[in-house]
DNA sequence: CCAATATATATCGGTTTCGAGGTATGCTGG
DNA sequence: CCAGCATACCTCGAAACCGATATATATTGG
């Protein structure tokens, strides 16, 4: 997840460790702010695989910079990242709302709706959180508010992304792009 | 995440790890789920801390169990972390989400109330999650459906979130019971 | 003028987690 | 009768992550 969020930053523009520290905190802080420990040892492992290089600058406030360029590697790891996402990527929250903020950078539209379509997928198959033995429990039973308010929560976060996967899926399909065969 | 999630299971019940897994797994499943080599060692660090015993018995469909129990020690560990939670219980989704499926195991509805308020101020906050420099970027800014989808998503369940905290705060002060849901 | 703060990068030890593998048992279908 | 599956528990090595710590520079405010 943080390896993605560095390649899809770097995608965009070259950047040095601290601004990308405040770029996924941003991104990912919600869930848990990145530690310094965490970042540049990524970024190391990164630079070992080949996937960017680092240019040592003046700092424009202060200490110097070690900017960061993605290569061409880097960019096909990440393409291949977003084209073929592995099923933690679909299921988890946070990877894929990791993925979702770059997917833009995958070039063809037939390659997004098809991972737009594996997460709705996952999204309509029926689960709950609870369980009674192996029945599970909706929110009517329990009186409990806290379960039941996470439970409204999660629902109306359901809602919104599957009304907005619905859309989103029959715009990229509909031609959203000059030359495809369904014009 | 995962040790609060056994505290709380156990609470209400003894289970064996097995069982433990299934209910963790349904709990925070959509995250993220609960791999033998995490669970086990968990239990094992757990009961080593003297928050829960375990009890050999003969599998009732297979091979022997080893029932759990929460000590007096795990009951009050789970109470402190449910009222004292650490800023990243707050702040992190899916810690969040963990500690409201539990939240109704404190006795007091004002401790209970204080939790939720501390989630609120968190929310309140303003965030983004892109900035361009300094500045923080809107939804219509970018014509990238993918990030204005990710923002639309986390507006409503944030909104839904707050809507929930608002009026469960409200009910938990005026005196109701945490069994009456909306008087 | 000096202290505090923001900028900027990096390492190290300890803890947690993951994934793969290993060991059993009892039920069910072919 | 036995192969396969669900149940049930556990360990190990590798990887990842966190928090603390170290180092250095420029700006800002008192």
């Amino acid at each position: 997840m943080l390896e993605l969020a560095i390649l899809g930053f770097l995608r965009d523009q070259p950047l040095h460790g601290y601004d990308l520290r405040r770029r996924v905190a941003a991104l990912m802080g919600h869930v848990r702010p990145v530690a310094d420990g965490t970042l540049y040892p990524a970024i190391k492992r990164m630079a070992t695989s080949g996937w960017l290089t680092r240019k040592d600058e003046p700092g424009k406030a202060a200490a110097p910079r070690r900017m960061l360029y993605l290569t061409a590697e880097g960019r096909a790891e990440l393409e291949r990242r977003l084209r073929e996402p592995d099923e933690l990527d679909i299921s988890d929250e946070n990877r894929w709302f990791a993925l979702l903020a770059f997917l833009r950078h995958l070039d063809e539209p037939e390659d997004q709706a098809a991972v737009l379509r594996r997460r709705l997928a996952f999204l309509e198959e029926p689960t709950s959180f609870f369980y009674d033995g192996n029945r599970p429990m909706g929110a009517a039973e329990f009186g409990d508010p806290f379960r039941q308010g996470l439970l409204t929560i999660a629902h109306a976060t359901s809602q919104a992304e599957l009304a907005w996967l619905h859309a989103t899926i029959e715009s990229l399909a509909s031609g959203a792009h000059p030359g495809e065969a369904a014009c």
